[in-house]
RNA sequence: GCCCCCGUAGCUCAGCUGGAUAGAGCGGCGGCCUUCUAAGCCGCGGGUCGCAGGUUCGAGUCCUGCCGGGGGCACCA
């Protein structure tokens, strides 16, 4: 139990105690780090909410909060404080402090994860972009995020597989077809075709691009575009576990995936005929209307593939079934779950997350992002002029709910002021530390760290230095980690990671300016301060880690 | 018309699902390198949290109604 859970259980005890056997408060106690250093190391709202259930004063109750907390926690408590209309104020003392330092480090690179209750097997597909040109750079804001997600639910105990859906069939790869054909031919591509360059590339790749059938082509093009963007995925850290193809849910041995879909709909009662056309009764489950699955010229629907797909993905056994999609796609999102549950799906089980636009600005316009008129600017272009970590991090940074801004000009041109390098630097910084310090000192201070926190909890004796206010802070920042990773977990918001990353990264700059590190005096302080540079340093690493962020021990 | 997202500092955005005097980065102004990395540090300036009501000890956060921006409402994908 990480030292702020156990804090945290010390205050529930402590309201319980006061409660006896009184109904419950509507909230549970809050444990937080206040924002005015006079507020305490830790503030909790305990009284406040205690006050109903006991009619009395908060005030009066926090004061008795505060004498249960100092019998429970002894010498680990250096003292309370009752403050505004009922908050309790703790200052821990610096044993405390010592002790978290030790869990942070025994922990290791589990510290903060592994923390869920109940592991599940969840499935995340993602980015999913046509096959039909490059990926653009807003593509680029899916992958970022898609792979922070999944690196953080791994990090926090899930068992998690990504996938690439390729829309690999219909009209739309037709159409890069036809206009593969245009280019091999040096006729004009088609108005509703692809006008991009890349296209004549793909016609001089494709041996008899000229004389070569549109639908065949388009196949040829397909497996070239898809390769270019795994390529271009794996040069910005994602990598993808699985590749599942549109086209496979409408070939191979009959009755096709599409077509044991439909019977299965059939079969629940979920599908009716009307003006020649299959329809999905979507409307029983909450859609606006019901849906077209299969045309009346017996051509399916998109949703068609969409609900093979999901029958497939049922198929593997997932606990949990994550979709990101594009906000373009939202009006899509009850269908989707309608069909879902026609399926016999859970409603539960599948979570489809919009994605809200990164718009990109150049010359003080937006750029366009069209793949049909080859008016973009693509991920590779991206990466190649600002990094595959400053394009990460200014990725996953914002929240994926709201819309955002990224001014190439301005990436460019200052790439080095994105904060990534700032929490990058301070790693390095410590690394540069610990080099300074050598292998043999930081690994006695690690040790000896270590053993401290053992003899802490067997005796509960600590004499050592006492520390300085940017260390207590900077050790508050780092027992923060686990309940950041808890957050973003459950809110599936990375950009919490990040700037979490970017507040610790701060801590430390702060620790390092009012601290001397290496040669220290007396020797004990500078023992702790290598433990303390050593647990900043893993935490650190642990967080750009989750954000595909390298962590540099140079820079 | 209906549905979803957003509106917080000059700009880009956080704000821990209701807590105390609302923050960060960038930009602006002024300082700081004989000392573990100046990709850094310190200081200053900058706000009717879109507007109006409501809920309560307490609202940027929750509810209602407006206003503004973006997106979506296919037998396209």
């Amino acid at each position: 139990m990480n030292p702020l859970a156990e804090l945290r259980a010390a205050v529930e005890a402590a309201a319980t105690a006061l409660r006896g056997d009184r109904a419950a408060p509507s909230a549970a106690v809050t444990l937080q780090r206040p924002k005015l250093e006079a507020h305490g190391d830790y503030a909790t709202n305990a009284a406040l909410l205690l006050a109903p259930v006991l009619g009395e004063q908060p005030r009066a109750i926090a004061e008795r909060v505060g004498e249960e907390l100092a019998e429970r926690l002894g010498d680990q408590l250096q003292s309370t404080q009752v403050a505004g209309p009922g908050f309790l104020n703790l200052v821990l003392a610096d044993p405390w402090y010592r002790a978290a330092v030790a869990h942070v480090l025994a922990a290791g690179r589990r510290f903060g994860g592994g923390e869920v209750g109940a592991p599940e097997r969840i499935l995340v597909e993602f980015v999913s972009a046509n096959p039909t040109g490059p990926l653009t750079a807003a593509s680029g804001r899916h992958a970022a995020y898609g792979d922070a997600l999944l690196r953080i639910l791994r990090f926090a105990g899930h068992e998690v597989h990504s996938e690439y859906y390729v829309n690999d069939y219909g009209s739309q790869v037709l159409r890069l077809g036809e206009s593969i054909r245009a280019r091999a031919r040096g006729e004009q591509v088609p108005n509703d075709g692809y006008q991009g360059e890349y296209v004549r590339e793909l016609a001089m790749s494709i041996d008899g691009a000229a004389e070569a059938e549109p639908a065949e082509l388009a196949v040829a093009g397909v497996a070239l575009m898809r390769a270019r963007i795994e390529r271009s995925l794996e040069a910005f850290g994602v990598h993808f576990d699985s590749w599942f193809s549109e086209r496979s849910l409408h070939e191979g041995e009959r009755p096709t995936a599409v077509q044991r879909a439909e019977a299965e709909l059939e079969a629940g009662g979920h599908l009716y005929r009307s003006d020649e056309a299959s329809w999905l009764r979507a409307t029983t489950f909450g859609d606006d209307k019901d849906r077209v699955l299969r045309r009346a010229d017996g051509q399916p629907t998109y949703l068609a593939s969409d609900v093979a797909y999901h029958e497939h993905k049922r198929a593997r056994s997932f606990t949990r079934l994550i979709d990101i999609w594009g906000s373009d796609h939202h009006g899509y999102v009850r269908r989707m779950q309608a069909a879902w549950q026609a399926l016999g799906g859970d409603a539960d089980e599948l979570e489809i997350v919009i994605m809200q636009y990164v718009h990109l600005i150049e010359g003080g316009e937006r750029a366009g992002m069209s793949k049909r008129r080859g008016d973009f600017i693509t991920l590779d272009e991206l990466v190649a002029e600002i990094g595959s970590d400053a394009a990460r991090y200014f990725m996953v940074q914002r929240s994926h709910d709201t819309e955002m801004d990224l001014d190439l000009d301005l990436a460019r041109s200052q790439s080095a002021d994105n904060p990534v390098y700032y929490v990058q630097y301070a790693h390095a910084r410590i690394a540069s530390i610990l080099e300074k310090a050598g292998a043999g000192r930081v690994g006695a201070a690690v040790e000896d760290s270590e053993r401290h926190g053992r003899s802490v909890a067997d005796n509960g004796r600590d004499t050592g230095p006492s520390l300085e206010p940017s260390e207590r802070t900077l050790i508050r920042t780092l027992l923060a980690f686990p309940a950041e990773v808890a957050e973003a977990v459950e809110r599936r918001a990375p950009h919490r990671i990040a700037a979490y990353a970017l507040e610790l990264a701060q801590r430390f700059t702060a620790f390092y300016r009012d601290c001397r590190v290496v040669g220290a005096e007396p020797p004990a302080v500078e023992t702790f301060r290598l433990a303390l540079s050593v647990a900043t340093q893993q935490v650190l690493a642990q967080a750009l880690g989750l954000l595909g962020v390298s962590a540099p021990t140079a820079m």
